[in-house]
DNA sequence: TTTAAACTATGATTTTTGTCATGTTTTGAT
DNA sequence: ATCAAAACATGACAAAAATCATAGTTTAAA
């Protein structure tokens, strides 16, 4: 198992800011997992009692909504921590995690690393920074929920992936997300979402192969409202 | 001017978690400032270098959306700190704050506090708390912008309104916002928000006078879907 | 106290989005 | 390779919400 002092990944992430000695701590006690594409990793209500640390792979961030839809809150990627609220409070989670490909994830347990957010404030600090800009995210989301069109929401998601992930050697998104994944983020029915994105292709800002979208026409999709 | 030390406000945020010492170095340091009903705190894009923590009165942080509408993204009250994403990063304002009533509020330069933000781990933690807590509820307001009808969601704020700032002597809303207002929590047209409230009137889930609001049926409007 | 401006109210209409139904394609397990 | 289940696609219709128009009320400033 690999050690997390020596361990690239970090550098994403707040536990960049531990001491060598910190982080070798962390490295005796965490525990390495491979998750599988579609695989829980954990619910709305669990206790977590830990963070993991992405090494690889990309999970969704979602919520059961009152209707009965599940709604996609927030991507976690390679290099971000995910749990991290379990930390402060003793409340269990508030979202669900579930891998939409195959992941590497390491758990750090809770009991390891307050310590660390008790003593160490540059960990703290960091973590803040992190929550902050979360934070931030989740205030531009809602603004852009209330505010912006389904089509619109849409294509910003389209390009949000397209930022974020890139694209295969085919020129197709790097991830692929159902239909519904994409309604369940943009918050609306899979058939909006399909309908949208069948209409996209009819106007040529994007391509599909199955279930595989290429962005073809970046600016166009800039410019839908 | 009152003592930070001596402030009984400061209970209720992260300043708590600040030394005697601190406290009184702070406290030298701070402006007090009156905010008339409906004067701008700051605007996004600002520079605000500092936090205010809000003795009394309440305001609304709101964000210019692409279509020239304004979004409401929370509330802030008594108690509460100001600008805390100013502390940690540089960047200006992503929200404006303008005053709902009359307030009273503290300012501290952010050069005061960043050296408490080092040094003390207890208050750093007390703020990242602070901040978990906030993104949980802009994740759930995510959701419910996503997933809920106006109706539904315009039910939402006045028990919000009721249950945080409860009602006077007469037994009205004790916060009274525009019906603009109300549209821009919700995340609707004006005219929605008022013909829902004058249904919601009908069916005799609250009363009004003049932009004042009673709540007549806590359960029936729990009920709205 | 008057008076204009701002806010509230409501009708008519259009646009957007959701729902239901049904058929096709893709995918993955055997 | 086959086949059933899951995912995608699209039409028809219904519901929700936005927009435009217009008028009445309240509020606050002169």
């Amino acid at each position: 198992m690999s050690k997390c002092e020596q361990c690239i990944i970090k550098q994403f992430n707040s536990l960049k800011a531990l001491t060598r000695e910190e982080l070798v701590r962390i490295s005796g006690c965490k525990t390495s997992r491979i998750i599988k594409k579609g695989e829980v990793i954990f619910e709305e209500g669990d206790s977590i009692n830990g963070v993991f640390c992405v090494k690889d792979g990309v999970c969704k961030l979602s919520k059961l909504s009152a209707n009965g839809k599940d709604q996609i809150v927030k991507l976690v990627v390679k290099g971000d921590l995910l749990g991290q609220r379990s930390l402060v409070g003793d409340e269990s989670a508030n979202l669900s995690a579930i891998a939409l490909n195959d992941m590497e994830v390491c758990f750090i347990p809770k009991s390891e690393i307050m310590n660390d957010l008790q003593k160490n404030p540059k960990f703290t600090l960091d973590m803040l920074q992190q929550m902050a800009h979360d934070l931030k995210d989740s205030d531009n989301v809602i603004v852009d929920m209330a505010q912006k069109s389904v089509k619109n929401r849409m294509a910003d998601v389209l390009l949000y992936v397209n930022d974020h992930f890139g694209v295969d050697q085919n020129g197709f998104l790097s991830i692929t997300l159902a239909r519904e994944d994409y309604a369940n983020i943009v918050g609306t029915a899979t058939e909006s979402a399909i309908r949208i994105l069948s209409q996209f292709k009819k106007e040529g800002l994007i391509s599909t192969k199955g279930k595989q979208i290429k962005i073809e026409d970046i600016d166009g999709l800039n410019r839908i409202e």
